[in-house]
DNA sequence: CTCTTTTTTTAGACAAGACTAAAAATTAAA
DNA sequence: TTTAATTTTTAGTCTTGTCTAAAAAAAGAG
């Protein structure tokens, strides 16, 4: 596995997630800053190695070996983003161009041993679940609020703290498990987040936001 | 910098260690387990970026900015290797490939925060010390003995275990400050070592020669 | 000091991964 | 359904880092 092949199976694995079927070489090239051209040679090669289902013209698609490859450096990815910001005193905006470089470290048994150093965690400083070394991913239709984007909606389904004095504070708010939630507006700075709750408009900050459990 | 670059100034910094003046370009090639025409190729590039002295048929050097660079890789990988030992439980013999690789990472933050997260500590599990950001390596003259490759030689100059049961058995040994040394043999398995003091051969264990300071 | 051996460099080629430009297939529109 | 627009693929080129084979320089031997 190149550095570039293990880049393009992680990012047709996360295409994958929001589409459905074949996934256009046109995508692809977006998500990976270069043109449809060099798409097609990279998925021809991995395609002879079966790593992805591919027909001329019609998109490709990652087998099961290539989606396992794709959570296992998602895998790498997340646990050394925990690292940083657990031990390393990163913030969970630095941590990314970091760990992209870290998640191609080749070792069973570094990514083992981090896992065990840090506790076996369920999700990363984003609130984004760790697969686990079989490529199961936690269901990822439950997710933190403070991972949606502006625009994204939800409905609310659990919480993680569930302090008194937390609770307290979402009744007054008005909110509570099954309720439709949008992300209005999100600010980069903070990650503080204006969010919509039947037709009513108000500001959380990240730390609500990273208590309260979304499905999509 | 790309990684190829890094591997080759480490290389010639390695080299200039043991050996004096500019370095031959077949030095360097087997090194890295190259051919010279490809060195060639490299240093000429390494050259024009400044990095490395080299005049035709006349070997090559590294520049401040050079040693400046080998250095910090060095630093990186000599940090991680505590890192492999220390947190995640890597015995000494199983942490250079993974550090290798690690060593390339790009971040100034991440190697100042994992300096500081182990403790800022002076030298790796071999006993080598860690380059300091400016590029100033304590006296590379004291080593420890586990550090010796078969056949190398020095003068015992101190001990890091000063109990009065590691002295005691140093004495009943015949070791002691100012003897001079060889490593007659070496075992890959457990790094016991065969060494000789004063014509007498016997054997130690990893342990031991963890705990004996060397002036090489 | 000349001839041989060794070392180093040049010249030309190749694989990986990217790009541009142009051709082919698919999709959309009239 | 026949043309127009878009997407995808092919063909050919470039760069990086490597290689082999051959030429050039340096070092050693007689």
């Amino acid at each position: 596995m190149t550095l570039s092949e293990e880049n393009y199976l992680k990012a047709i694995y996360h295409i994958s997630d929001t589409c459905e079927g074949g996934i256009s070489t046109n995508a692809i090239a977006e998500k990976m800053n270069t043109k449809a051209s060099s798409v097609t040679d990279m998925i021809k090669k991995l395609s002879e190695k079966g790593l992805v289902n591919y027909k001329r013209y019609k998109g490709s698609e990652l087998t099961a070996e290539g989606k396992l490859i794709a959570t296992n450096i998602i895998r790498k990815h997340r646990l050394w983003e925990v690292f940083l910001v657990e031990k390393l005193n990163f913030t969970w905006d630095e941590v990314h161009d970091v760990a992209e470089q870290l998640e191609h470290i080749k070792s069973e048994k570094l990514i083992d041993q981090l896992d065990e150093f840090l506790g076996f965690p369920k999700r990363d400083p984003h609130g984004d679940p760790i697969p686990d070394k079989d490529g199961n991913v936690s269901d990822n239709a439950d997710v933190l609020l403070v991972t949606l984007d502006k625009n994204e909606k939800g409905i609310i389904v659990g919480v993680k703290d569930s302090s008194s004095s937390f609770l307290k504070y979402l009744d007054k708010q008005g909110i509570a498990l099954g309720k439709k939630i949008k992300v209005i507006d999100k600010e980069p700075f903070d990650n503080s987040m204006k969010i919509r709750i039947k037709k009513e408009e108000f500001m959380i900050s990240q730390q609500i936001a990273n208590n309260i459990c979304i499905k999509k």
